[in-house]
DNA sequence: GACCGTCGTGTGGTTCGACCACACGACGGA
DNA sequence: TCCGTCGTGTGGTCGAACCACACGACGGTC
């Protein structure tokens, strides 16, 4: 079998034998599936592919690029990752590789991974989030409809029960940040604060089972997301902004190595 | 729990045959690739595994997992693909795959590909640029030193340059604006930045070729940038905030399809 | 004609086995 | 002591085969 991905000739002898080295190109070799992923983003970058489109079956795109169905089933998977394709079995209508629109996953599972691996400090997470929440808020006091309101009353209404567990408390508190977020209308910011809120589960959690007052604290942030839901609702902008940036510093205090603000 | 996007599949029949078809579980099935990136997540999450460790070679991760090694290779695949791993070939020292903490390539092209394929609106990104950069200007302000004070004069020239290219004036503003974001030091801010700035690259450009006045466009970015140099040198925090938010919706009226604000 | 089960076909999903390119590191000769 | 050689283990690539799946056409039944 021909191999046509390594046919650059410079070996390391060519750097000794030189007086100019810097002529010599710094020839981009590339791995298959690398390839495979520009051939795909060209498409997206020129709009020859729009969400929904399909891709060619993998055994084609396999021997048109002149690669292995391996490597294009690793481009597949990266830009699935990425939440940009979709693969369904089968046959007909439904199968097949489509362009797909689904980066909040994606974005989810990114954030976790570099919280967890300390590549982010939660410090930093959390500024983003302020800054993300506080703007949200905003737009959400001059947007927001009766049917998000009513969702948030009914996130409110779980979180103010007795008995609720901490991880349910968390679950409908991370839905209430969300659903704020949503209602602000900027796709980007309620991704983000979905995958930040994500990202920060872990943490969170710990510190709720670590915590002893838990009562108190639920109560108090019960109370700051009342308010907050009171702003919003009477189309109080500023405030909600100001609301959900104290909010957030004060429910931050909680978490393990971060230095009280 | 981790996010399955769309793997849960209720099937038909347990539909039609049933009676009580709560009692069902859901038959959690996944994708052989989704097993090894949990098994490989897990061991992150728990700090089995951090920054700098080796993981087992692929054909001994496979034997272990009791998967294919394409399994085990298309996991490697999407998690190098978020930053989160690192192969390299050879034998000894530096050979094997990696943890590692590349968080920012992989958040370029995630959101150029979304930002290309219209996932998230121009107008979103750009108020997400506005926060974000915002933000790092004020701490920029804070905080820089006379090194990135030199090396943002340095951009600062290129633009200046009577004769400069348009790609080498984006280049420069790009470089100008991300070096700001890093002065501020939150790493999140300058790995978004950066990617935002990546997610426009083509708009930008595009209106760079389009616009009639070049010099005069040029000419008014230059002196806005000077103004924020100015702000950040002195240490006005505020003034700096200000006036990059004042700029980037400026220059952001250059772009194609926003409204007007 | 309308309905419904069967089966062909094309899709992604998975596995195996083989070979290549590479770089370290041990060995052995000069 | 130096330096070239070669063994070994790593990721990189490929091809072929098979599986599970779901559509859709076919053909039978009513």
């Amino acid at each position: 079998m021909v191999d046509n991905t390594h046919d650059n000739e410079v070996r390391p002898q060519s750097a000794r034998s030189g007086t100019a080295g810097a002529a010599w190109r710094p020839v981009a070799r590339s791995s298959t599936h690398r390839l495979v992923i520009d051939a795909i983003e060209d498409q997206i970058m020129t709009g020859a592919l729009a969400v929904g489109d399909p891709l060619p079956p993998e055994r084609e795109l396999a021997s048109r690029l002149q690669v292995s169905r391996a490597g294009v089933r690793e481009a597949i998977r990266v830009l699935e990752a990425y939440g940009v394709l979709r693969s369904e079995v089968g046959s007909g209508r439904g199968a097949g590789t489509f362009v797909s629109a689904l980066p909040s996953a994606a974005l989810e599972q990114f954030l976790r991974l570099h919280v967890a691996l300390s590549n982010f400090r939660l410090q930093e997470v959390i500024e983003t989030r302020i800054l993300l929440e506080r703007a949200s808020a905003s737009l959400a006091a001059e947007r927001a409809d009766a049917e998000v309101l009513a969702e948030l009353e009914r996130l409110l209404a779980v979180m103010d029960a007795p008995g609720v567990s901490r991880e349910d408390f968390n679950d409908a508190d991370t839905a209430f940040h969300v659903a704020i977020a949503q209602a602000g209308g900027n796709a980007l910011f309620s991704d983000m604060t979905a995958a930040i809120r994500a990202s920060l589960r872990a943490p969170i959690m710990e510190a709720f089972t670590k915590v002893a007052q838990w009562e108190d604290i639920a109560g108090m942030l019960c109370e700051q997301h009342h308010a907050i839901f009171q702003a919003i609702s009477r189309g109080h902008a500023e405030e909600a902004a100001e609301l959900t940036a104290a909010h957030i510093r004060a429910a931050s205090t909680m978490l393990p190595d971060l230095p009280a603000d």
